[in-house]
DNA sequence: GCAAAAGTGTTCAGTATACACCCATGC
DNA sequence: GCATGGGTGTATACTGAACACTTTTGC
């Protein structure tokens, strides 16, 4: 490794981009050059950024977003996180053999976005970058798999403080909809009426007109969130849903 | 820096080491040679070695506990996490100046003791090794004022969710110590009638005898934990206090 | 007019909260 | 016997959970 190598080496980050679309909760992957397996966008951390700075940057490269809610939820220390010979054989194409760090450390994040929003741009490394249905990964390099499900886990339990959607649904979405990202999520039905009073009852919702189009049935009301009160919600941290 | 150095050059961690001692929630600091200023144990992470390892390996060191709750709570992760000039020349006498890291990411860490079953040890580069009372601290070094605000808010936002005083308390304890406990990490005060109903109906208690001594008033029960149960509630995190 | 989805209100049970009195002990 | 803290039970308010019917729309 150079001297001038503008990289942290011992501390990369891995970031779980998930979206929602079509009733699923989707997570954005990337498929190495000449590989068949896929792996979490993230990686090194410049000497002269800081840690949550490389996420934002990370999510920014691949999805084109900014100011996104982007959370820390966990450090993957072990010394063994994967069979690293495995990696190396299958990534010799692009990395060479003496070039793998020792051992890296990776700090978790994940964040939530508009399906709607994100153009999915591979890297120079990579052939492409799409998302994937959470419920169906495909083969994952390193310990993504393992990284992808302790990220969903802590996605859950923040659902029972925090409110969630802000950047996960478009600027205006309906009931129904908002509905099924927090069934999606926690992986089980909600009763429409009691989802409904709650979600109002925090006030973090302004309702708008009502949308003709699109449903062949009865047309629902959209909503938008009210961002002041959102941020008041997400800071107090009071809100429970079990 | 020696090619042989044993240790990961950009990965620290703190811990912040937490007891309960007459009423009052203390932390346990190192004080380095020959300087004023006071730091949390931690530190380097070897090569060879986990980051958890690392945690309870400095938890070992400074207390002499084993098996402890060692929580990961968060990556300081900013460039700039303190004056390092201002660090450098503290301890100079300590640090030859080449030999500073760069920068360093630190993970912290939070532990729960049994403040009697703690000898609190320095280590090689330090004169003193006790605890402080929370509210009022001794001036720190680096950023560890900062890191020890941030560990005692996560552990109140733990308290929300699971039960504490496994570690922190004595294997025999009263219901009002019990909830002194509380009152402290939360800063406010409980009902003691609501307390004992919710902690009883948790199932994570035993009632032994009455103890006799001590106490110039009437003799409370002793109670220890049930750490089956105790670890079942731990793991579900589905109790709430509000 | 029928099927499919959206919208709304009420009841019930469980739990958090507030609150007052008696009991045991050391001095 | 009195001051101090420990222990217990009850009434009330709130909140989450369960549940059924009417409305709208496209076909």
């Amino acid at each position: 490794m150079p001297f001038s190598f503008p990289f942290l080496s011992e501390l990369t980050l891995d970031c779980v981009i998930l979206a929602f679309h079509e009733d699923k909760l989707k997570v954005l992957l990337l498929r190495l050059r000449q590989t068949q397996d896929w792996s979490l966008p993230g990686g090194l951390i410049r000497k002269d950024e800081g840690v949550d700075e490389a996420a934002c940057r990370t999510l920014k490269e691949r999805t084109g977003l900014e100011h996104i809610f982007l959370q820390q939820f966990k450090v993957f220390g072990q010394v063994k996180r994967y069979d690293k010979e495995e990696i190396k054989e299958k990534l010799k194409h692009l990395v060479a053999p003496e070039k793998w760090f020792d051992r890296a450390v990776s700090v978790g994040y994940y964040a939530l976005v508009d399906y709607a929003k994100v153009t999915p741009a591979p890297d120079a490394l990579a052939d492409e970058c799409r998302w994937w249905d959470v419920q169906s990964l495909p083969s994952l390099l390193f310990d993504h798999q393992h990284i992808i499900q302790v990220a969903r886990q802590s996605l859950r339990i923040q659902l029972n403080w925090q409110p969630i959607g802000y950047n996960l649904l478009p600027e205006e979405f309906t009931m129904p909809e908002l509905q099924r990202l927090y069934e999606t999520i926690l992986g089980r039905a909600l009763d429409p009426r009691n989802f409904q009073r709650k979600m109002l009852g925090l006030g973090i919702l302004d309702r708008l007109g009502i949308r003709r189009k699109g449903g062949a049935h009865k047309a629902p009301y959209l909503y938008r969130f009210n961002k002041g009160h959102y941020d008041a919600v997400l800071k107090e941290g009071n809100m429970f849903f079990t």
